[in-house]
RNA sequence: GGAGCCAUCGCCAAGUUGGUAAGGCCGUAGAUUGCAAAUCUGCUAUUCACCAGUUCGAGUCUGGUUGGCUCCUCCA
């Protein structure tokens, strides 16, 4: 199994801290507000990393945690006279229905920030102990930079004069302009607070995907996890610093590996809610199968950018109907085992740092062959089975295909369209019977217009919405 | 201004350690069909933004040019 490395910045043979066990760590969102197409993304692409190592043999414990303390969350409490409790679990029930929806497995491990104060306080305890975090009068206490020989190992940053960490949030009390906030002690009377020994206030954003790494693995005494991910955008500063956190209140580094994938993009620019180009999943899912949407998503290269476009959607779609045809010819049937020459095909693509391009392709080969030999032996029922077999196989590696094949060119079509285009086609096949095509024909016009595309088999006629 | 990524057929997109360009869509010819649709088969980039270099040999390595994107501020 090879991986990117965004770090060493080149493929690197996955070896993990406790030999065929994977543990990774996903920056997961922060919950103030829906989830758009680049979460999804995200998602969807470490998704099939722990997919991929499952099907390798990897027993993958797969963490994703939720930011739920975070500046714009309280700003959302403001604007809304809701409680901070109200708005997160709002939108972190919301977030894991659509990640559903997008066949994505939930972590093993989801937890949140609120839920982690007592690690996060610990673990910036242990940096004032050292001295590596000091304590300012406000009660904000930062992260010295200077203490840190290996800062900047993670994005490659070199140290320059100018302060990165904040450019509107200054203060005079930094030792360092790298410097940056571990907690920020609140300055109202009504602020969303905790209290800690060093100050009432809340945690900054880096130090809680540190704290939970912390908490809930253990590592080997070099590396605390196999694997961290995230967005590009994530590289610096959020895992600049929690890797510098990690480091120094360890003693370890913190992962092994580091993985990042690229952008979906509008127009060639960046999907994000600062630039207000976002296309909300709750949005796409109401037009789109979020099966389609998971194929189209993953069908490119997860480090490469992602260029968003409805054309392209349908596109896709064409190229998972075909699975979904093929599959009809295989029911009804039971699955045997997937054709071990596939199966290892697949498993080899996904090796090579997820090249889902190469298993999309290899897929394709396999439905065209499969077609073929069913043109010419449409009884071989062991043939039938193992195909079946190498669709389940394709559901559990790559999380596609999994559908009932009939209802899958249904979606979205009611009972009473269903019963008339059964009608029609029963009038039609009638009229083919007599041989009057001229009223089969117009059958099938009538058909056409209500979005429905019949084809005759010798089993019958088959139907879908087009 | 600093750092980095990318540029392959009309469109989307793969190309292990340099060895002679996957796959999908579209188009096209045919098989099949009452006609379609679906399915299958054939054809469809001597060429990888541009220029120079290294090499027996480069889309793949080096340098430069042009164009696009990202990060340096919250961000998947």
């Amino acid at each position: 199994m090879q991986i990117y490395d965004s770090v060493q910045k080149k493929k690197l043979t996955f070896s993990p801290i406790v030999p065929n066990k994977a543990s990774i760590y996903i920056c997961g969102p922060t919950v103030y507000d829906d989830a758009h197409l680049g979460h999804a993304r995200s998602s969807l692409a470490f998704d099939l990393l722990s997919r991929t190592l499952t099907s390798h043999g990897y027993e993958v414990t797969l963490c994703k945690n939720f930011t739920d303390i975070d500046d714009k969350i309280i700003k959302k409490v403001e604007e809304t006279g809701k409680s901070m409790e109200e708005i997160t679990s709002f939108y972190i029930d919301r977030y894991l229905s659509e990640m559903t929806a997008l066949g994505i497995q939930r972590a093993n491990i989801e937890p949140k920030a609120t839920e982690s104060l007592d690690a996060i306080e610990a673990m910036i305890q242990k940096l004032i102990d050292k001295d590596i975090a000091y304590v300012i009068s406000t009660g904000d206490v930062y992260f010295d930079t200077s203490k840190d020989t290996h800062y900047g190992n993670i994005s490659h940053r070199v140290a320059d004069d100018e302060d990165s960490q904040s450019r509107v949030e200054h203060t005079t009390e930094k030792r360092n302009p790298k410097d940056f906030a571990l907690w920020k002690a609140c300055k109202g009377e009504d602020d969303i607070c905790f209290d800690t020994h060093f100050s009432r206030g809340r945690p900054g954003w880096h130090i809680e995907c540190s704290a939970m790494i912390e908490k809930h693995f253990t590592g080997n005494g070099e590396y605390s996890i196999d694997i961290h991910g995230g967005g590009a955008d994530l590289l610096f500063p959020h895992h600049e610093n929690e890797a510098a956190q990690s480091r120094c209140a360890t003693g370890h580094e913190l992962a092994k590996y580091w993985m990042h994938n690229g952008f979906v993009q509008i127009d060639g620019e960046k999907m994000s809610k600062s630039l207000g180009n976002s296309f909300f999943l709750k949005d796409a899912l109401k037009l789109y199968d979020g099966e389609i949407l998971r194929y189209y998503l993953n069908s490119i290269h997860y480090r490469n950018d992602f260029n968003f476009s409805e054309e392209e959607l349908q596109l896709n779609k064409k190229r998972l109907d075909k699975l979904y045809r093929l599959k009809k010819r295989l029911m009804p049937g039971k699955a045997s085992l997937p054709n071990k020459t596939f199966k290892k095909l697949l498993l080899d693509d996904m090796a090579d740092d997820l090249n889902i391009s190469m298993a999309l392709a290899h897929i394709d080969e396999m439905i065209a062959t499969a077609n073929d030999t069913l043109d010419n032996n449409p009884k071989d029922k062991g043939f039938k089975k193992e195909t079946l077999a190498n669709i389940e196989f394709i559901d559990e590696i790559l999380g596609f295909g999994g559908k009932e094949p009939f209802s899958y060119f249904q979606i979205g079509v009611d009972d009473a369209l269903k019963e008339k285009v059964e009608t029609l086609i029963e009038a039609r096949l009638e009229a083919k019977k007599n041989r009057d095509f001229s009223r089969s024909d117009a059958i099938r016009e009538e058909l056409t217009a209500l979005g429905i595309s019949i084809m005759d088999t010798p089993d019958g006629t088959l139907w879908e919405k087009s």
